[in-house]
DNA sequence: TTGAATATTCAGTACCTATTGAAACTTTAG
DNA sequence: CTAAAGTTTCAATAGGTACTGAATATTCAA
């Protein structure tokens, strides 16, 4: 890490070259909350299938609210430059942090979404798309080889059917969460979205 | 695998002794179909925060819809005996398989769920336990730390107003997202629950 | 109580994913 | 163009999870 105390040599002797935009020491009882935000969201990244870095830095640009750059993150969380840049990138592709340019300035910037509603539209988006839709895909496919015309007399068989049944009921399911989530996607751009206020209302 | 050859044998000798109910040997078009959904259905464990091994395995009971036993799924997936029983008993734990007894037989059977809406619900349930209570949990500590009267005129400082807001909007978030659980949760005993009931309605 | 059938446990190992850190590459100011 | 700043890549490896299979425990019929 001596890339760290470079740079704070640097500031320190002249404070106008790589001036980061928000010197790092934060008050500590700031501090502290957001460390512990951190770390909670870091071992939650299951539910988003996430690994633990990149939601923890997702939560780090999330809960400063700051656009930082990638010596700020690995200064933060304590993490090599190699894994900042991929898992920023990656959180990039996900769509829900952004690359930020500050004008005159060579150094990259990135911050969180700031609504949670459509970055949670958005990771669900990509994960039905990635998870569901194959599942129901094959799904379909399993059904379609059992339909009568391909397995003739066997049609009638006890396992065949039974089979059949619970395909039957998988399929029912998956399509019908698939559709809630498309709506949940489709019109999320911000704040409470139709489906979750025609849920409020309702229950 | 001696165990399998072994049990073979003895059936082959004398069929009463360790029957198992159902001979795994079943017509190959439907063995085919079973595999490939035991397959996606294993590679798409993530979606359920299940490994693969236990997920084939639900995937197996599941669309077989037969009580097996702990050696058919063994031989089925070509699993070891304990990887077979940890997972049996995982499943078991979550409940979406059940043990069965068989009057005057020793050997244990299990037997998937039926019903894909119980089926997620029972997992919606316990994924909201373990993963979105703690993460609401330290959200609300959070923002309790940042209290004004806890932190005096920091309040009014511009990094803390920021971080108070974005706690907020995550808390709204999950609070909405935990109410909906909470119903799906409660309501799902069967079929179509008043959630998606009302969501098909008004979509 | 015994022993045969069955079930569970767990130390060791295989396998896989995440991470590092140094080298290669890119960009831009001068 | 060159040097300095910044970024990306990737081979090596650390670290963690899942799996095996033999040892151990449990159950039940006789």
């Amino acid at each position: 890490m001596t890339t760290v105390e470079e740079r704070e040599n640097l500031s320190a002797t002249d404070s106008t070259l790589n001036p980061r935009i928000v010197p790092l020491p934060v008050d500590p009882k700031l501090r502290k909350v957001q460390d512990d935000f951190i770390r909670k969201w870091g071992e939650m990244g299951a539910i988003w299938g996430i690994n633990r870095t990149m939601a923890e830095i997702h939560a780090l640009l999330y809960i400063t609210g700051l656009p930082l750059c990638t010596d700020d993150v690995m200064d933060r969380l304590h993490i090599s430059r190699g894994n900042a840049s991929m898992s920023l990138r990656a959180l990039c592709d996900w769509g829900i942090i952004r690359r930020m340019h500050r004008r005159g300035e060579r150094r990259e910037y990135f911050e969180s979404l700031g609504d949670v509603w459509e970055m949670f539209s958005i990771i669900a988006a990509e994960r039905k798309r990635r998870e569901m839709d194959p599942v129901l895909e094959t799904i379909k496919q399993c059904i379609r080889e059992l339909e009568p015309d391909r397995i003739g007399k066997l049609a009638e068989d006890e396992a065949f059917r039974r089979t059949r049944q619970r395909l039957d009921g998988m399929e029912e399911f998956m399509s019908v969460t698939n559709k809630i989530f498309q709506q949940f996607v489709g019109n999320a751009k911000s704040g409470l979205n139709k489906v979750v206020r025609v849920l409020l209302k309702a229950l």
